[in-house]
DNA sequence: GCCACGCATCGACAAATGTCAATATGTAAG
DNA sequence: CTTACATATTGACATTTGTCGATGCGTGGC
């Protein structure tokens, strides 16, 4: 059941909207927060989001990505994985290859969680345009 | 060896500034972002630091934090370990009590590491005063 | 010096995590 | 339909993690 947990969607991540330091955070809000961080808590998915942003057109795929990270290919599908299901990717099907791109408030979101409480940063939901 | 990792010291934190979407991390970043985003990836240490943020002085000891976490003495000590090696709290010692309070500077910086490039909230190093 | 209190450390344990090899699934090409 | 390719899933394994009980270390009060 460990990776079978559903997978955080974008209003759930706009709970986390509300900075941890504005408040004793109930205890799902803590749970959720935690998993998105958790999804972050380990070098190879910080390195491949990154890989991902810093992708000429911001998406990559995972044979693009084996070899820098210099994992085998089921174990970065298997992170790809995580960072989606944590709300901070999404993958698109394009024939046969799938194209992860990063979420585009997902970041702008957590980062309001740890912005002091009225930080402009913070609670963006309402940006104009995604970025993708 | 696990927990007896160097602390995280506030310039290494500060290396953190460059925003993951900037562009392909190394290594050591990765490494040292993903301890940062480790440490928060309990929803115990979320409750824990959220807490601390939202305690009357801005600071709490062990004492106060074991009761609504729920969880034992030397288990919750073990948790405030985590989030000082990971250079997001700080402990002082007053009396018989140990102070907890967050480490002012590094949710900005974190959060900066979150945000797209050049956004204002990044490198924030050059705060005003030093809370410490 | 002795005791009470707050906190840290140690040892142990079940559960979760990261990695791989092997295999399955889905898609396009022939 | 068969083949080739990109990705997902499964099963296995060593390592790490979260939790507890027991104990050690500081500090202040008697």
């Amino acid at each position: 059941m460990p990776t079978t947990l559903p997978a955080i969607r974008p209003d759930e991540l706009a709970a986390c909207c509300v900075p941890v330091t504005g408040g004793l955070v109930n205890d799902e809000t803590a749970e959720t927060l935690a998993r998105v961080f958790k999804a972050l808590g380990d070098p190879t998915r910080v390195k491949l989001l990154s890989m991902i942003a810093a992708a000429p057109e911001g998406e990559a795929c995972i044979c693009e990505m084996t070899g820098p990270i210099g994992l085998g290919q089921p174990t970065v599908s298997h992170h790809m994985r995580i960072l989606v299901d944590a709300g901070l990717t999404r993958g698109e099907r394009r024939g046969k290859w799938i194209h992860y791109r990063v979420a585009p408030d997902a970041l702008q979101l957590l980062a309001g969680a740890l912005a002091p409480a009225g930080d402009p940063v913070a609670c963006r939901s309402d940006l104009p345009d995604g970025t993708e």
